[in-house]
RNA sequence: GCCCGAGUGGCGGAAUGGUAGACGCAGCGGAUUCAAAAUCCGCCGGAGCAAUCCAUGCCGGUUCGAGUCCGGCCUCGGGUACCA
């Protein structure tokens, strides 16, 4: 029995606790007259075991979901299961089985693991995405949005395994190699399904200046992601070009610099550049080369520069006689504005390092302030000038505006220019491309839609959702096995009613948890949410994460929620789902390493290291600490920390220390220092000594509720920790006894409850709380018990602290001076001359400038 | 490459532009103990006898005053559209 073991003991007091909170039902959600509260960690990939990440973020949540709850909110706080993806596969093609047992083999596990950790969670909301019914009710959303006119098909490139015959994704793509074949990736074009997110560039843009409680760094990576420019679209004539393309259309950012402009460079992905390669086996030879390099932005920017002369040219438009080469360049993006640029060395990196290579001319339009156009020149030669758009430079090959002006002016003026005269016009574009959700893969959501020789692409009838993936299929070969399915592709089709083919292609995994948010408000409605509930629960109120999902997760989801409102399964309020957003830091560890006969490295699990050897007495190499991973063997596993010190000194390590936002390393120090903390807590309930009144303890207790609470708000948990470590050490020292002492120690109890809930449970029993701390409501500082009578000014001499006075907290700037002034050591400084300066800010400092 | 962060004692970190190092870990000294563990008390950035000086990744700037603001770097981390 809890309350009468003789020493700290959360192996038999943990559980105790967690079968009294699920016989009062305390975190079922539901709705009622309080106001609501909807806190939402990111839900886990199962992806075998929970691992200190997991009880970071999930604690954190907890903490904000039990500190809601005791303010008065009702709660929402749901788990669920992000359990479609590749590793399932992987785990089947490497140890046979199917996707479906591993992952529910897996959520089995980690919810056993989870549930220890005495989480306020409602349960009885959980689901997985790979559900039946997740899947039905998502298929739903698909034909609705089809439907609006959400989805498009079209064409696009992905890797392909020439030799596994198989699309690959871009982690599976490993120097330009696929990881099983080993052959070199081509890209391919397929015939893919879109969101047309893009057609929400501009409002999911607008919309994030009333983000106001997200990270401001997050704001900024999605701003920059969806890419806003302003440019001039316009017409090169081409000279001696295929039939067809009498023109290249480009889109500038810099059309200023149109004077300085020395070729003209075409994606390899380019229709003309298409056309040419037809005729052409050089061509033909550099685009497969390019097309080597993968798919990813980062493989194709950090490419080194290739190009390809065409030996065609265009003519410059403000000059019929001036003309410009055309090449092929590896590095002009097909996705991105016309897939064809012009080249303007002087006043770009890239550019500069390509006309370099080749030999192409380099010509300043623009020098620094006052600089003729020899001197621009000279200055461009060996490195690009790329000021600031906003700086004012003189103009030395310009063509509109003033000689000497800003960039963004010029390039207003040259927009005006090129409508004024007729060769082009100003254009917004965007970064953001359409959401390609198609995967040419087994283990996600089908994307039900027919393909019918008579009606073309259909979307499967509502009353025959779901479409669910056939069971019996294997993974001994590469490639889809939804494919190579004897039966499961025969259709009808829901229009003619004769026989159709399936699609194959299953969604994006991106989708499923683009919506998991709305369906937590409803989990078992008929509907892909119900209105009622989600008019009461949405919008998630606090939302917390890793930053890893700063742009694509959260975009998608604004995207996602867009649709449903349109589609009518949001209400408009829900358009932005995400009222607050934290983003967490990693867990890391040190890493252990030996060396094998070889010379390899050889990791070892920090359990088999002591004092740094192993158990035969081996010394390791230690690495500094990293991002826990599985083939670092720098994990520390939650259920045996769990088993050794109970999940309080789990959350509570995983709180203290290191702010929320940034990294934590896990220490086995760290752990037992928080184990011996509340061990020590323990032992200050346990002592309850009769005896009066302390008021210096009551202060303290206000004091500390007034600043956990802070802490709290603002997520800075590591601060409310440090604040509870002082209470702990006033009471520790206090002399106060008796009900005085057991009022204070039930105020610690309701401050420790959201971090260390099992513990704080005890302590409210023990020093005599009426029912359960998680009832027990968030207590009230009393601001009279805040306040000091008395500051201690330090004294500041040209900046460097030398004194410090004590004054009362409303002594007048004047009495003060004087006081400063009589000051021993001020006069020693000053020697008998006047201050030059004395700044007083009141109550902070003293500044006396001699 | 591009976008976004982070960098403070031996370690994790604290600090509305106002006493740099709260709180904790480790370490050192003491009490208790036959002894140890546990626990409790004290000290604890560096140099110096001291006055004082040095110190928040590096270089410069703004300010009476900069860890904090501005400019330029370095290192590490996240993202880069098919990892989740």
């Amino acid at each position: 029995m809890p309350g009468v073991t003789m020493s700290y003991h959360p192996a038999t007091s943990e559980p105790h606790w967690q079968q009294a909170w699920a016989d009062a039902e305390s975190f079922r959600a539901v709705r009622d007259e309080r106001p609501k509260y909807y806190v939402l960690e990111m839900f886990p990939y199962p992806s075998g075991r929970i691992h200190m990440g997991h009880v970071r973020n999930y604690t954190m949540g907890d903490v904000v979901a039990r500190f809601k709850r005791a303010q008065g909110f009702s709660v929402l706080h749901p788990m669920g299961w992000d359990a479609f993806g590749m590793p399932a596969e992987n785990a089947a093609m490497e140890q046979g089985g199917h996707p479906r047992d591993w992952t529910y083999g897996n959520i089995a596990t980690m919810r056993d693991q989870l549930k220890p950790l005495g989480l306020s969670i409602d349960w009885s909301r959980e689901f997985a995405t790979c559900d039946d019914d997740y899947v039905a009710q998502q298929q739903a959303l698909f034909l609705d949005f089809l439907d609006a006119g959400l989805i498009t098909r079209k064409s696009a490139q992905v890797n392909w395994d020439p030799v596994d015959m198989t699309v690959l994704a871009n982690e599976q793509v490993i120097d330009g190699k696929g990881w099983r074949s080993g052959a070199p990736v081509e890209r391919k074009e397929l015939t893919q399904w879109f969101f047309r997110i893009s057609d929400y560039s501009d409002e999911l843009l607008s919309a994030i200046d009333g983000l106001d409680g997200w990270p401001e760094k997050v704001r900024l990576m999605q701003q920059n992601w969806i890419g806003k420019s302003r440019g001039l679209q316009f017409r090169f004539q081409t000279v001696d070009a295929p039939d067809g393309f009498d023109e290249i259309e480009v889109y500038t950012t810099r059309p200023d610099t149109l004077m300085g402009a020395s070729f003209v460079a075409l994606s390899p992905d380019h229709p003309m550049v298409k056309q040419l390669a037809a005729g052409n086996a050089e061509i033909a030879a550099f685009i497969e080369e390019c097309r080597r390099i993968g798919t990813t932005e980062e493989a194709i920017e950090t490419a080194p520069k290739m190009g390809f002369d065409t030996g065609l040219s265009v003519t410059h438009p403000l000059d019929p006689d001036w003309k410009l080469p055309i090449w092929i360049a590896n590095f002009v993006l097909m996705d991105y504005g016309t897939g064809a640029i012009f080249g303007s060395p002087a006043h770009d990196e890239r550019d500069h390092e390509f006309a370099t290579k080749y030999g192409l001319p380099i010509r300043a339009t623009f020098g620094e302030k006052g600089m003729d156009l020899a001197a621009a020149d000279g200055m461009v030669a060996k490195a690009p000038y790329v000021p600031l758009k906003s700086e004012t430079v003189s103009y030395v090959r310009g063509f509109s505006g003033q000689p000497e002006q800003s960039g963004e002016a010029a390039v207003t003026a040259a927009i005006a220019h090129a409508e004024e005269q007729g060769y082009g016009e100003g254009v917004t574009k965007y970064r953001l491309r359409d959401w390609g959700i198609s995967r040419q893969r087994y283990w996600g959501c089908p994307i039900p839609v027919v393909h019918c020789d008579s009606c073309g692409t259909v979307p499967e009838a509502k009353e025959n959702l779901p479409v669910l993936l056939p069971q019996d299929v294997s993974f001994d070969q590469p490639g889809n096995p939804l494919d190579r399915h004897p039966s499961w592709r025969q259709a009808s089709c829901p229009e003619c009613g004769g026989a159709a083919t399936r699609e194959t292609d299953t969604m994006d995994t991106f989708v499923d948890s683009s919506w998991y948010y709305a369906r937590f408000t409803s989990p078992h409605a008929a509907t892909p949410t119900d209105r009622a509930d989600a008019d009461y629960w949405m919008n998630v109120d606090q939302y917390i994460g890793g930053i890893e999902h700063a742009i694509l997760h959260l975009l998608y989801s604004r995207f996602f929620a867009r649709a449903m409102v349109k589609t009518g399964h949001l209400p408009e309020q829900a358009k932005e789902p995400f009222d607050a957003l934290f983003t967490q830091g990693m867990v890391t560890h040190e890493i252990y390493m030996t060396r094998d006969a070889r010379g390899r490295p050889v990791y070892h699990l920090p359990e088999d290291v002591t004092d740094g050897t192993l158990a035969d007495g081996t010394a390791v190499e230690v690495i500094p600490s990293a991002k826990m991973s599985k083939s670092k063997k720098n994990v520390v596993d939650p259920v045996n920390i769990v088993a050794s010190f109970g999940a309080d000194t789990a959350r509570w390590f995983m709180l203290s220390d290191s702010p929320p936002e940034r990294d934590v390393e896990w220490t086995s120090a760290g752990a037992e220092a928080a184990y011996k903390f509340l061990s020590r807590l323990w032992r200050l309930a346990d002592d309850a000594p009769e005896g009066g009144d302390d008021p210096e303890l009551t202060r303290s207790a206000h004091r500390a509720i007034a600043d956990v609470t802070k802490s709290i708000e603002s997520f800075a948990f590591n601060k409310a920790v440090a604040k509870l470590y002082e209470l702990a050490n006033a009471v520790g020292k206090s002399k106060a006894g008796g009900e005085a002492r057991r009022e204070v120690l039930r105020i610690t109890a309701q401050l420790l409850a959201p971090m260390v809930p099992h513990l704080a449970e005890e302590i409210w029993a023990k020093s005599g709380g009426i029912g359960l701390v998680v009832d027990a409501g968030w207590p009230k500082a009393d601001p009279a018990l805040l306040v000091d009578d008395t500051v201690t000014l330090p004294i500041q001499i040209n900046g460097k602290r030398r004194a410090e006075i004590s004054v009362a907290k409303d002594m007048p700037k004047d009495e003060i001076e004087s006081l400063v002034l009589a000051d021993e050591t001020v006069q020693k400084f000053l020697d008998g001359a006047a201050p030059k300066k004395l700044i007083v800010v009141t109550g902070r400092i003293v500044n006396v400038v001699a």
